[in-house]
Parts: structure tokens; sequence; C-alpha cells
DNA sequence: TTGAAAGCGCTAACAC
DNA sequence: GTGTTAGCGCTTTCAA
């Protein structure tokens, strides 16, 4: 039995010895033991080296000779050693971790990019810590604040920002780099991932104008967010140049859920003179719309039209199929972690960085011409 | 300009006495200073004790005078103090973090569960570690033992198991305490939160009994998943109870996807005498299901019903209306968190437990009698 | 090319 | 009640 606890041994030298023949006993690659896992002591005195050499090796420095290198390849592997990431972060200040600052991953816009954000820190051995906020200022505070207590290594906020209150109570200073999807804030510096609404909102404007629409109604986003005003704009930009004028009461304010939607289209139905399409800031909107169209035995689209933004996975289903404008979501996500992890990796010596990704139009059965 | 740099001190003790007119010139808090944060050593200065005393109090220790305690909070507050996390978990071997193994964030039945989970966890100021298996054997090894590395507290898994390969290459002896949820590892002890999928199918298979249903199909769920065993079963006896024949033909093999329950619809209708009702367990394939009646033009549910589980978001969609099971997801979270917590606090000293979630029938519009 | 030693910030054992 | 000290496991000067 091979049940020595950590307390038995006394000084250090005494420690010391102990663990050597705890590591020769054990091996606790393929694992007998119930041991305690090897350090990097352990290695050095199976290899008879000091443990600033091993940790050399590991770090792949220059000026170490090929045979203590393969020596404790060799031991390392045998031992099963593996650095304790704590102690390592501890020593250099790091975590390998990063935050993913989000409202709420519930809203099924956000799981894809999560995804992608997900996917590539995998790759480049850093944790995703997900924090929902629910957009509470309070929350989002106190959970950056105890990210930096963890030396957290980045942030990532996904259509979340900071206003110049937060900014204060956080200490600006004390931030570390962060990227931002969707969302810009004006009260700190970060590299950002964008996507092209105006294309985007022209894209989907321009079909619905080709089919004939000239009451066209929209419904905004959350009022807070820059992706939301930049589509309310291609919206009227698209309205002006094709000649339509912008009646006020059809335009809806929203909050880019489903609830909004559907408010936004009972408003709508009872005005005296119905839009003939209704483009809603979101899908999760657009789903809110036609699920009050179904109530109301609206035919969609003989009587009117629908369309949403972002082609959420629902979306596609042939019983919803909703025309769209698709945002790439695990590409913004793979986007954001990459710019993050560069401007860790250069110390945060980098250029600020935007990088806008183009969305695409996605044409399905909620649009036709009007009085189809 | 107080720019010091942590590097200029040289010796012990001149750096000692930098820190001290560092810190009380800075006051972190609202904090002027482009300074490094405050540290247990720079409070101690400032109250004139010593760190241990500081540790003491803020650790809630009996033994220190009222007069001393008044004193550090004055001072912790002052300067703006937050014990480093990093420090704290290298001396207590804690990482205050559980990660969440999980297939893939982007199935819409799993935001909610992890939203339960994250919500219970902030509370009780732990983080949570997303990690995104794709149930891939490699992926999910790697993520556990550099999670390992991290001092991990705890590991929930939802709908994920470990196999005895998987358990032997991670060396059980390392592993932190374990929850489960839908789905339980014969090769590891761990808590776990269950669904009680018999009642659950008991239920929904009893409405359709009662509805005149005789040509009920199934549609199975992933054969490695306890709970898709579980609700085939249910299925099974409740048709025997029912007194009504099982159909080989009537029984087709899915994985919890779309295409996998568009593939059974599609075979289930091209059978010489199709079922009157189609049962999938889960939404996912239901929402396949209902996605290939609709290109076919069969109506529901006149002429076919179809029913789910888990009551995913979508299918409350009016425009998806689907009957189902409905599995309290956030519940089932925040259920699964306490558990590791306790267990996590009690020092992995606690019996193992399993907490069953009562599910609950929703009848919606994808359900009528056969031939109505 | 290698090793000795210091120290990251904290807590716990023990001494006073 | 409070202070001293050691040490968690690692990396990094700096010296040999």
């Amino acid at each position: 039995m091979i049940g020595f606890k950590r307390e038995i041994a006394g000084d250090k030298k005494m420690k010391n010895t102990d663990r050597q023949s705890i590591a020769s006993a054990t091996s606790v690659s393929t694992s007998i033991g119930a041991g305690r896992r090897a350090t990097i002591l352990d290695v050095a005195q199976a290899c008879g080296v000091s443990p600033a050499t091993v940790s050399n090796v590991l770090a792949n420095k220059p000026h170490v000779s090929e045979a203590t290198r393969k020596l404790v390849h060799e031991k390392v592997s045998e031992l099963g050693y593996r650095a304790s990431a704590t102690a390592r972060g501890f020593r250099l200040q790091r975590s390998w971790s990063v935050a993913l600052v989000i409202g709420d991953i519930a809203n099924p816009f956000n799981p894809e990019v999560v995804r992608g954000v997900e996917d590539t820190l995998w790759e480049m051995n850093n944790n995703l810590i997900l924090c929902n906020t629910d957009s509470k200022s309070q929350r989002k505070i106190a959970y950056v604040q105890s990210l930096l207590d963890k030396q957290i290594d980045g942030l990532i906020m996904l259509s979340q920002s900071f206003t110049s209150d937060e900014v204060a109570a956080l200490d600006l200073s004390q931030l570390p780099p962060i990227v931002t999807i969707n969302r810009t804030s004006e009260f700190l510096s970060s590299d950002h991932v964008a996507l092209n609404n105006e294309s985007g909102t022209a894209a989907l404007m321009g079909h619905l104008i080709s089919l004939d629409h000239q009451r066209i109604a929209f419904i905004k986003g959350l009022a807070s967010s820059s992706a939301a005003t930049a589509r309310f704009d291609g919206y009227r930009k698209a309205m002006e140049e094709a000649g339509l004028q912008i009646f006020d009461e059809y335009v809806a304010g929203g909050d880019y859920t489903m609830e909004a939607g559907a408010a936004a289209a009972r408003y709508f139905l009872d005005l005296q003179e119905p839009p003939t399409a209704i483009f809603a800031a979101n899908d999760l909107m657009a789903l809110g719309v036609l699920g009050v169209l179904r109530e109301r035995q609206v035919n969609v689209p003989q009587q009117i039209s629908v369309a949403g933004f972002d082609d959420i996975d629902m979306s596609a289903h042939p019983l919803i199929n909703l025309t769209t404008v698709r945002q790439p979501k695990r590409e913004s996500g793979i986007a954001a972690a990459r710019l993050l992890l560069e401007r860790i990796a250069s110390k945060n010596s980098l250029p600020h960085r935007c990088i806008t990704i183009e969305p695409e139009l996605v044409i399905r059965g909620t649009t036709a011409p009007p009085g189809s």
C-alpha cells in the first residue's frame, strides 16, 4: 500500500526524498497509484537534473543538450507529469482562460457564436468561462471583477458593452484585452467583430422592394444596440433610395424578443392601412410576428410578407421558413476568439482591429409580391 | 507621477517599503493609479498588522479583536483590496470553477440547462467553464485532463458520460466530484439528476391512447443514452398495458437530430399502413417529422398525430405547436449545480445522491384523434 | 549547458 | 490576539 499522505513529510529534505520514492513507485501515467500528481521536482529528481532544466526543456528553451532534453521528455511521460496550470498561472499571472460576456445563452442567436468562440479557444488551449449577465449592470460589473481576481486573460463581449459608469466602476487600467462582437462601446477601445448590417439590410430591402412592396414596416431592435441602429438606418436609406415615403406608424419599437415582435404585429394589423410587408430587426421578433399572423389567420406570404434578420436555426424549419439575412454566427465567434488570442499573445501591443463579416440574403417562403 | 515599477525594488525590505508608499499614494478603489493591485501585504502594512491577521479577518476566523477587524475592513475598502483568486487557488488547491461538459451548446435543448447551472454557480461565486465535446472521446479526455491541470473543483456532465476506456485514460483517482444530468455512467460513481422518463412517456402515451390511436410509431434516441432507453421502454410498456401490439416496423432508430426524425418520418409514411401517430424520443426529431409531413402535404393532426419529448423553445411557437413532454431544463441545471457545490463543500464526503425531476405533459396542436 | 535561489500572494501551523 | 514562517509548483534571473 502506497498511501503516503502529503502531511507525512516533515522537513524539506525529508519530503524530497519521500517524493522521489513515491514517484518511482507509482508511475502516475497508467497509474496504479492513488498518488499525488507528479511535480516538476519529481521529474527533475528522476532525471537527476534541476527543476529549472526541466522547465527549460518543457518550454523549449535553447541551450539544453539533446541528451538532457530526451531524458526529461522520457521521464515526463513515464511519470505522467503535467504542469500544474494553477502554479504556472500564479507565477506567470495568466489563466489561459477567456471570459465570454453574454446577455443570455438561452437566446437562440447566441449558442452558435459561443460554439465558434469555444472551438477556437480550445484549439489554442484556452478555456471559456461563460458569463450570462442578462445585461444587468450589477451582474456585469461583479462578474468582471471576479474575473479580474482570477487573472482572466481577456474578455469577449457578445452583443454587450460597457457604459461609462461601468468602465469607471471597473477601473479601465485593470481591464484585460477585450473584443466585442456586434456592439461597440465608446468607452473603451477594443478589437471588434462587426456584421455588415448595412449591406444586409440593403439586400433584404432590395428583395422586398423588387417584389413591389411599398408599405414596408420595420420593427426596431434595442435602442442601446449599435447593430439595431445600423439596421434601422439601412431600412430608412433603402426606403429613401427607392423613393418610398417612411411613415412613422410603420416603424415600431422593439427589444429583440418574440413578444415585442408580436406586439408590433398586432399594432400594425390594427392600423387603418396595414403594411404589406414587415421587416423585423431580428428573427426572434419576426417569429413573434408570424405567431400573431397565424392566430389572426392572416396568410403569409399571400396577404403579408415577413422578413427577419440573423437566420437563427428555427427560421429554416419548413413550418417557419422565414426569409431573412444570415449572419455567419460561428465565424463571428471564431474571428473574435482569434483576435483576442492574438492580442493576448502580443501582450496587448497590437493596434486595434475591426473585422467585418458579410451577411447573406436568404429568401424563403415568407416573402412574396403583395396581394399575391 | 507614480509609475513605480515592480522591478525597481531590489531586496525584500526595500520592496516592502516601496509598496507601502505606493499603496498609500494610490487608493486603488476609485483609482487614480495605473498602479498594481493591492496585495494582502499592502493591507497588512496599512493596518500595521501582519498579513496573517488580515487573512484571518477576511476569512472571518475567531480570535481577532473587534478593533483590528474594523481597521482591516476599513483599509481593505480604502485600498480596494481584492484577494488574488490565483494565489488563493494555488495555495488552497482550488479554482472555484466548475466545468460543464456538454455535447454541443448549439443543441436547442442545452442552453436552458446551462443557464440554470450558471446562475447557481454565479450565486455561489463559482465560474462555469464550458466544454463542448461533440461527444468525441478524444476531446472529452483532453478537456478533462486540462481541467485537472487547472484544479477544477467539479464536473457537470450534461447528457454525457464516460466509457470505461475514458475513465481508465483519465485515472479515476484524480477526478474531481462529478454530477451527471440525464445520463448515468456505470464506470464512475456520481451524483445524478434524472428526469422521470417513465412517468413522462407514460403520460404522453396515455394521451395518445386516450385519443384512440392504436398504430403508434416510435423514434428512438441515441442508443448510448440511458434516457433514450428509458423512453423506449416507457413506450413499450404503455403499448403493452393498453393491449396494443408493437410492430417492429413502427419503431425507428434515431440519434436525436432533426434529420433522423425526417428520415424516420419518410420511412413511416412509405409503409403500406402508416402509423396514425408518431412519437419521437425528443422534440428535435419530432420537428424533423413535422417538416417532412409539411413537405408531403400531410395534415397534422388531422391525418397524423405527432408528439415529442423535452419541450424545447421552438415547440411552443404557434406555427409548430408541438404536443410534447416538458422537461424542466433550468431546474435540472440548478439541481445539478447545487448537488455539486454541496459535494465540493463537504470535501466529497457526502453519500451519492440522485434527484428525480418530474416532467409535465404539454398538449398542443399536433395531436388529435386519428382521422379527425 | 546547468543549477541555486528567489518569489508570485496567499493560508495554516505554531509560537508568543 | 497576533506575528513568524514555511510552502503550494512553477519560472526566471544570475552565477557557475
